[in-house]
This record gives C-alpha cells, sequence and structure tokens, in this order.
DNA sequence: AAGACGAAAGTGGTTGA
DNA sequence: TCAACAACTTTCGTCTT
C-alpha cells in the first residue's frame, strides 16, 4: 500500500510535511508556507471506473458541468465543417440542412439578450480570477451568485461588469480566500466604488450575510507572498486569535491588522521581516503597520526586544 | 545607508441628524 | 443632504542599527 504513496516534497523548502487548508482550497507546506496546489478542491473529473463498485458509486457523468459558462457547457455545437463523420463532403441538399440547423442553434444558444450578458459576464468573472490566480472553486462561486442575481433582476441600471465583480468579491469572501475591494478594482474595468455599491446591493437583496472578514483570512497569503515559514503564520494566528478575543480587531481594517500580527511574528521566529515589505503585500503604508503593531504589542503585553 | 518611529495634515467612506 | 468622525494615507523629520 504505501509503495504507491509517493512521499512528496515541497519544492521550496524539501519538507514533507503539509498543512491542508480546505476551506481556502490550499496545500500548504508546514515549514515553510509555500503553497504546493491551491487547486486540490477541483480533483478533476470522474471519468474512469476500474471496478463495478466504483462505477456505481461514481457520482458524475459525461463531461463535467460547469456553472461558469452560460449555458453550463452541456449543449452540443454542430461543427462548422461540411463534411460527415467519415470526413466525406455533404451532398448539397444535406449541406443545406445543416446550414439551417446551425443557423437555428446560433439563434437559440445566445439569441437572446439575458444570455448573451450572461455569456459575458461569466467570461468576466473567468478572466479576472486568472489575474488574481484564484481556484476555481471560487469561480464556480462567483457564477453561481452572478446567476442568482440575474435570477431576481437585479442587474437592471448596473453594469455586468459591475455585478460580476462584485460576485467574485463575494465568492472570495465566502470561500474564506479573501481580496480586497482594491485588488479586485485593479483587475475589474470598473471603480471600486460601483463594485462596492453593486456588492452590498446584491447581498443585501440576495440575503447574502458574510462576517466581516477575518485578518486570519488572510495570513497564509501574505505569509506565502513573504516567503515565512508555516511556524511563523501559526504564531500569527495564534497572536490573532488572541487580539479578536480581547476586542482589538474590529473597527481596524482586516489587511492592517494581518500585516502587524505577521510582522511581529516574523521577528518573533527570528524570520524578520521589514515593515516595509510586510506593508507592501498586505498592501497598507508602514504608518498603519505601526500602529497596528504598537497596539497588539501594548495590549497583548508583548515584551519586544528587537 | 536603511530601517524604524512618530507628528501632522490630507483623503475617502460611513453615520446620524 | 450635509457635517462630524474614525481609519487610513501621505509626507517629512528624527532617531537607531
Amino acid at each position: 500500500m504505501e509503495k504507491h504513496e509517493k512521499r512528496k516534497k515541497c519544492p521550496e523548502c524539501g519538507s514533507p510535511k503539509f498543512v491542508r487548508v480546505y476551506e481556502r482550497a490550499e496545500l500548504v507546506c508546514a515549514e515553510c508556507g509555500f503553497i504546493i496546489h491551491d487547486k486540490i478542491m477541483d480533483m478533476g473529473p470522474e471519468w474512469r471506473a476500474f471496478d463495478q463498485e466504483q462505477r456505481e458509486r461514481r457520482g458524475r457523468v459525461g463531461a463535467p458541468m460547469t456553472f461558469t459558462i452560460h449555458d453550463k457547457g452541456l449543449s452540443t455545437m454542430i461543427d462548422w465543417r461540411d463534411r460527415d463523420s467519415h470526413g466525406k463532403d455533404l451532398t448539397p441538399k444535406r449541406r443545406a440542412q445543416i446550414y439551417r440547423l446551425r443557423k437555428w442553434q446560433r439563434r437559440i444558444r445566445v439569441s437572446d439578450a439575458t444570455e448573451r450578458n450572461l455569456a459575458f459576464a461569466l467570461s468576466e468573472v473567468d478572466r479576472m480570477s486568472s489575474h488574481l490566480g484564484l481556484p476555481r472553486n471560487v469561480r464556480e462561486a462567483a457564477a453561481v451568485i452572478y446567476r442568482r442575481a440575474v435570477e431576481e433582476r437585479l442587474i437592471r441600471g448596473r453594469s455586468i461588469e459591475g455585478v460580476a465583480a462584485a460576485a467574485l468579491y463575494a465568492a472570495c469572501r465566502e470561500c474564506k480566500v479573501p481580496r480586497t475591494l482594491d485588488e479586485i478594482a485593479e483587475v475589474s474595468r470598473v471603480s471600486k466604488k460601483e463594485i462596492g455599491r453593486s456588492y452590498r446591493f446584491i447581498s443585501r437583496e440576495l440575503l447574502i450575510h458574510l462576517r466581516p472578514t477575518s485578518p486570519i483570512d488572510y495570513i497564509p497569503r501574505f505569509g506565502s507572498e513573504l516567503g515565512l515559514s508555516g511556524e511563523v503564520q501559526s504564531k500569527a494566528i495564534e497572536l490573532l486569535k488572541e487580539a479578536t478575543k480581547k476586542g482589538l480587531t474590529s473597527g481596524r481594517g482586516p489587511t492592517g491588522v494581518a500585516a502587524a500580527a505577521i510582522y511581529i511574528a516574523s521577528v518573533f521566529c527570528g524570520e524578520r521581516r521589514t515593515q516595509r515589505d510586510v506593508a507592501d503585500v498586505a498592501r497598507v503604508t508602514e504608518v498603519t503597520v505601526r500602529n497596528r503593531y504598537k497596539e497588539l504589542c501594548e495590549k497583548l503585553g508583548l515584551d519586544v526586544e528587537l
């Protein structure tokens, strides 16, 4: 049995220890925090089954269905070549028939405006996700939210891009892979302001109630970007749990708090990063890092020896 | 020379009348 | 609709390593 299990090793530090973070769809090296694989939720199609039992248990059949293609990837395309399945030319009569079929398929598939808009919106979601390197499950979640928004007729008067970006923002938070409004806005074609407005609107109308983003959710990403070990990240999370208990995080920007925790943890574990570096990945200023870090030190009674 | 620290003024968004 | 407000940023000068 065990022979088949090739021990994976971290490409960064060679450690065989990993921490699985399902909610974030990440496989994180326990030693250095390197993100091995951010798509562990996407385990591929179950196209093959090796015995009768597996065949019966197989959950999905056929090509995988997805919410990110406007017709859920289930439509059949008529080939554009005028050949039959053997590659022979079609008779003129047959060609005319196929031509008419193609015409109707086009009309049915993306005929009305809503279908076309949906297709466009979902391609936008996909484009933005690619830019941000988001795992597939987040894209699916965003697509589901967008579809619901369409069904509830919430798009009228709002831009498709705005709502698409808002759906993605919501999906990120839902999946605990938060991105800031700024980050979304950067890869979007609309302003941060509009995304925020759309987000508030659809989350109210669709009754999506998301807790305010926890600074803890930012730790793996920031830690990884700074090349910090799992040890530092655990320490930072520990710090943040303490801080949350004492109400130090409410009313503060989660990225700033996360940055401060990372900074403290990095110093603590002898893997120091400068305030500048930490501030950069968290997209806040050094001043904010300092202020949060001062608060944390004082109120948590930490002795800081640098 | 680079990083840390802090004061002071400015910015954009929320809130409550 | 507007003003007060808190969080955060920008800028800049000083201190520390």
